[in-house]
DNA sequence: CCCTCTTATGAATCTTAAA
DNA sequence: TTTTAAGATTCATAAGAGG
């Protein structure tokens, strides 16, 4: 195990927010002297024009400066620039994340893999309150992705398997979390009740990626700060950070927020057990999955209806298509109908609700 | 919209698999004649040595031959050409899937970029059950990514919105995507009860895939055809299929398989429309016909606002005139209006949309 | 204080046929 | 090809207002 000089670490500005340019404050800090980095970089949306909603309000979309680049070249210079910088301040075991979306995140990991670092896992960030897609002319886009890092092949990184299997109540950390996007009174807002930065991340994100791969009084660094997610959460998990960012406004936010945080006592970094309800199957699922075939005939409980199964999850009877649920509330001419226990399928001679099928795909979940 | 001519779709050997490099092949068939292209290349896993399970069982990794590369440059120069050769072969509202891992998919992704490929959203696969990370080294790997690109960034792909919406039970569908691995009878065997391919993918999969973004009678190409789960949904929904493949092993699985498929009646393979498709009526038909009459007043659905009919089909209200639309967005201060649903008339005493209107000239149609 | 209803909003590459 | 106008389109949360 290396170890730096305590010359060379003094050199550190721990827990401090440096601002400036991110690649020349990298280049100015010692090499060799930092754990992890986590990185937000931009993400180069490439946006056109305005977006409604349906009602017609204006989204605030992502329109600022910084996420302006002219083109691809110039957009994997840039990204090229602060890995490498980054790569140089970490030590031999250290190890990076970098977030980002279909925009950026294919040319971060192979300018990743091209500078010898060694990816370890992307993880997928499922929003759980994705904002949906106004026009209905994509799929919701209801992810990030993350990528986890080491500095080389060989690196012996950290990995707190028992405290990620305990957060993920006794079973192994996956590669998809299921987190909400930051809300709420979490959302830093500016004097003017605006938000104060326009991707801010939620703590939860964070202190995931902080109890898993850092120990208490590791050093990591950030070199897109912004309002200081990262910096909130080192602090309250008694890690060291550093924070670098440009913006001198996101600074003065960061900083009044990083006064307000206090480090959890040791003994009580006490895990929040997510509550899982019963997962929602759609219909839709049984048909996919080749429970049931598109041409089937289902048949009502009470023997009176029937109907077919359509290649999307529909169904057609005389005169109505639709859901499970509209098809059997039509047919009864009744107000609402569970279709689950109302439709029935054949199987071996015997006729069965339809339900049976949603348990065995909960019970796979 | 361009077509090709008879001679050159004639030259498409469409529902046959093709022996031989998936490059020299694709550009030997005529370009700008396929619809949709989807594909599972090589991953590049470079796994080091084998892999046991804590029970010392080795774990059947890939490491067939053909996913062994020198470097990533000599697989970036192999992606290149294959995604090169497959953009030839698009129409030019065509577009391309790619599903992947870390080891491999942000190469592709930047490779497609590259090429003037344009996004369209980045999917994940989330496996209900993965295989656990047996060295408690990483995060359990429990997902892919598939990315979903058109030919160019004005191409009008297809995207049956309201079909994955029923496939969802209703609302949209996101681009997190739970669904099994392939496994169980799905799981294709060889002679001697061994896996017959390393990666067969989950027909649920590509059920999603072709219900989402063809239509029936569309050309489906598979460049990396394995044992034929391309082909096999592509038969059974209705679709085209072209394989390439140059295992001959793994054809004769494959063809073994699609001989025993059949295609699902083409009743249930209609799928539920976007209103898009529905022909557009004219606001004054409704005033030609006498369901509205010159006169007659109309209220906003919120009843802020009223507005009188004119003879040829334009509204009256304050200070405006214009089309349903027109006057809707006027009245609201708002960037645009659904004059369809935004207006209402009064019969038998109810308020009621007049879009209900459009439906009965519709339904005459 | 509790419950209900309304309003606001989130890293977004978000229309298309007809003239 | 370019321009114009029709008209299609949203989900989960949380805060705030009102009763």
């Amino acid at each position: 195990m290396m170890t730096k000089t305590k010359t060379e670490a003094a050199k550190l500005p721990l827990n401090q927010i440096l601002c400036g340019d991110s690649i020349e404050l990298m280049n100015s800090l010692p090499e060799g002297t930092v754990d992890l980095i986590f990185a937000d970089p931009p993400y180069n949306l490439q946006l056109r024009g305005d977006l409604h909603r349906p009602d017609n309000s204006r989204v605030d979309a992502v329109d600022d400066a910084w996420d302006q680049f002219a083109s691809f070249k110039v957009y994997d210079q840039f990204t090229q620039e602060w890995l490498a910088a980054a790569r140089r301040l970490l030590k031999p075991n250290g190890a990076i994340w970098v977030i980002g979306s279909y925009h950026n995140i294919f040319r971060v990991g192979a300018a990743l893999q091209n500078q010898g670092y060694w990816i370890l896992n992307d993880v997928v960030w499922r929003k759980s309150n994705p904002m949906p897609n106004f026009r209905g002319k994509r799929l919701t886009n209801a992810h990030e992705t993350l990528i986890w890092a080491s500095k080389d092949e060989n690196s012996k990184y950290t990995f707190n398997y028992e405290a990620l299997k305990a957060l993920n109540e006794g079973t192994q950390m996956r590669s998809d979390w299921v987190l909400p996007i930051c809300s709420g009174h979490e959302r830093l807002k500016n004097s003017e009740g605006e938000k104060a930065h326009p991707t801010q991340k939620p703590e939860s994100l964070l202190h995931r990626v902080l109890v898993g791969t850092t120990n208490p009084g590791d050093v990591v660094l950030d070199p897109f700060f912004g309002t200081g997610t990262t910096g909130a959460v080192a602090k309250k998990l008694g890690r060291n950070f550093i924070g670098l960012e440009r913006d001198a406004g996101y600074i003065e936010v960061a900083r009044n927020r990083l006064g307000k945080v206090r480090k959890f006592d040791s003994e009580s970094l006490e895990v929040t057990k997510s509550k899982r309800a019963e997962p929602r199957v759609p219909f839709g699922q049984l048909v996919e999955r080749g429970m049931l075939s598109p041409g089937e005939t289902l048949t009502s409980l009470n023997g009176r209806h029937s109907a077919r199964v359509r290649a999307d999850g529909t169904l057609i009877a005389k005169d109505v298509r639709g859901s499970i649920h509209q098809v059997g509330a039509a047919l009864e001419s009744a107000p609402s109908c569970n279709g689950w226990t109302y439709w029935c399928f054949r199987r071996d001679g015997k006729t069965v609700p339809i339900d049976l099928l949603r348990q065995q795909i909960r019970s796979e979940l």
